[in-house]
RNA sequence: GUGGGUAUAGCGUAGAUGGUAGCGCGUCAGAUUGUGGCUCUGAAGGUCGUGGGUUCAAGUCCCACUAUCCACCCCA
């Protein structure tokens, strides 16, 4: 096919019939922020290269080799937004939103790009339900967060999705443990990815698939154990409070995180219905990140939910989604008087919030009443010279054929398609 | 970025050993010129992913490229 005709690599078409999937992925993830007191925001897809630098880390790989960098116009560096916690924080500081009463909760839909090797449910243009908490310091805020998150699997009705969690403390905690790592794996057989990684980040080791390293791992020191006092209570906290609130969870003492704010608590939901692209949603706390910005600091904490991955899963579970609307009444048409007459009542129906049609392709009265059947209308009419010089038309109920006479105002077809 | 599979109409697909393309669904029209679904008849729709090569002849064989899928890497 024509590169012109052909979506670029790594990206997709929401196509109308696939919409409505969209759309009860959209309505109930919206109503459970809501509920949780979350507002929206929406930032711009793209933003200054340095902001991602500095937010997400500039030794990650999505940094390094996984961002859409450009230069505009005038020189600017900017880059397509990979991830939208770096956006949100800079909307909040710069619109002193966490100078207001905090906490400040935010959630998004934002498309994220990520110049990667495309994959079912890994593509360069991606789509994200995320959340955003500012200035929630307890441990039940992490609780309250993942608990969220879980909720919308469950009101969507996922089965076997696992949540993982773990600490990985704070930057105090967190470099002693580094050290540790670093000086054990020195001693270790080290796969050549991992010998490389080992000074950049050591944290990463842990999550290596190759089967030595995985033996190697086995022993490797795990980071609870290294956890200052203040950390190991918030984790505690944070693990009862998630009990209590009954979600249930693992704990994956390897688990880390490819960006580089995160602190404290972080987590991943997995779903068996993915391939080796498994996660489709995560996060954790970032108190660190609002003031490495140059903010306030405040604490932050989030996750970020894949949305093509979540749809993936419900249609591999066969889960049901809200189906689209059908059309509420087609009128057929059957010459230039009736088009007229039926023009004006399917714009009246409209304003009264009906989905109306009438002919526009030139069809003739059968190709007409198949075109209505393929939009699934729940009513039909049919308007000639006979329904004008009467005032009445026959309304038909597709469903059982059942037939009924109507005035030909928009208040009497009204009121019929609320009762018949 | 690495390794492997795949690429034929809008969608799903058939085309051993080379002889320039069929089928199903869908679309359109008619049977039914004022009533849909079922049925029947007919039609439209293909640069066989792209470009090159071998050959009298390539959807089929060879090379490159592109896209897609799977795995790695990484991530949501």
């Amino acid at each position: 096919m024509a590169l012109i005709t052909k979506a670029p690599r790594g990206t997709e078409d929401k196509l109308p019939a696939d919409i409505y999937k969209w759309h009860t992925v959209e309505k109930i993830t919206r109503a459970i922020a809501e509920s949780y007191g979350c507002k929206e925001i929406r930032t711009p897809a793209f933003e200054h290269t340095e902001l991602f630098q500095r937010g997400i880390g500039g030794t990650t790989d999505v940094v390094q080799k996984e961002m859409y960098t450009f230069d505009d116009k005038k020189g600017r560096s900017l880059t397509l937004k990979p991830e939208g916690t770096a956006g949100a924080a800079r909307a909040a500081i710069e619109h002193g939103l966490i100078a207001a009463a905090l906490p400040l909760k935010l959630f998004y839909f934002t498309s994220c790009f990520r110049y990667e090797a495309p994959q079912s449910g890994r593509l360069r243009e991606h789509r994200q339900f995320g959340v955003e908490v500012y200035g929630a310091v307890k441990p039940l805020a992490d609780a309250e967060v993942i608990c969220l998150a879980n909720d919308v699997f469950i009101q969507l009705g996922l089965k076997n999705v696992q949540l993982e969690i773990n600490s990985i403390g704070c930057s105090g905690c967190r470099g002693e443990y580094k050290k540790e790592l670093i000086d054990f794996y020195k001693q270790q057989n080290l796969c050549n990815l991992c010998s490389e990684r080992l000074e950049r980040n050591p944290m990463r080791l842990l999550d290596c698939k190759s089967d030595s390293c995985r033996e190697v791992n086995k022993n490797a020191p795990v980071i609870t154990k290294y956890l200052c006092n203040g950390c190991e209570a918030h984790f505690t906290a944070v693990k009862s409070a998630l009990t209590a609130l009954g979600v249930s969870f693992t704990e994956s003492p390897r688990l880390v995180r490819g960006l580089d704010y995160y602190t404290n608590t972080v987590f991943e939901f997995k779903s068996e219905s993915l391939g080796a692209q498994d996660t489709v949603c995560a996060g954790g706390r970032y108190d660190g990140l609002i003031a490495e910005l140059g903010g306030t600091p405040v604490a932050g904490l989030g996750f970020g939910m894949g949305l093509e991955r979540l749809i993936l899963v419900m249609q591999a579970q066969g889960l049901e989604f809200e189906p689209a609307k059908s059309c509420d009444l087609y009128i057929a048409a059957l010459d230039s008087g009736a088009e007229i007459t039926a023009a004006k009542l399917v714009k009246e129906l409209r304003e009264c919030g009906f989905w109306a049609e009438t002919d526009l392709a030139g069809r003739g009265l059968g190709a007409q009443m198949k075109y209505a059947d393929k939009l699934g209308a729940r009513f039909s009419m049919v308007l000639g010279s006979n329904e004008l010089s009467n005032g009445t038309a026959i309304i038909k109920n597709m469903q059982n054929g059942e037939k009924r006479e109507v005035g030909l105002s928009a208040e009497k077809v009204k009121l019929c398609l609320i009762e018949f």
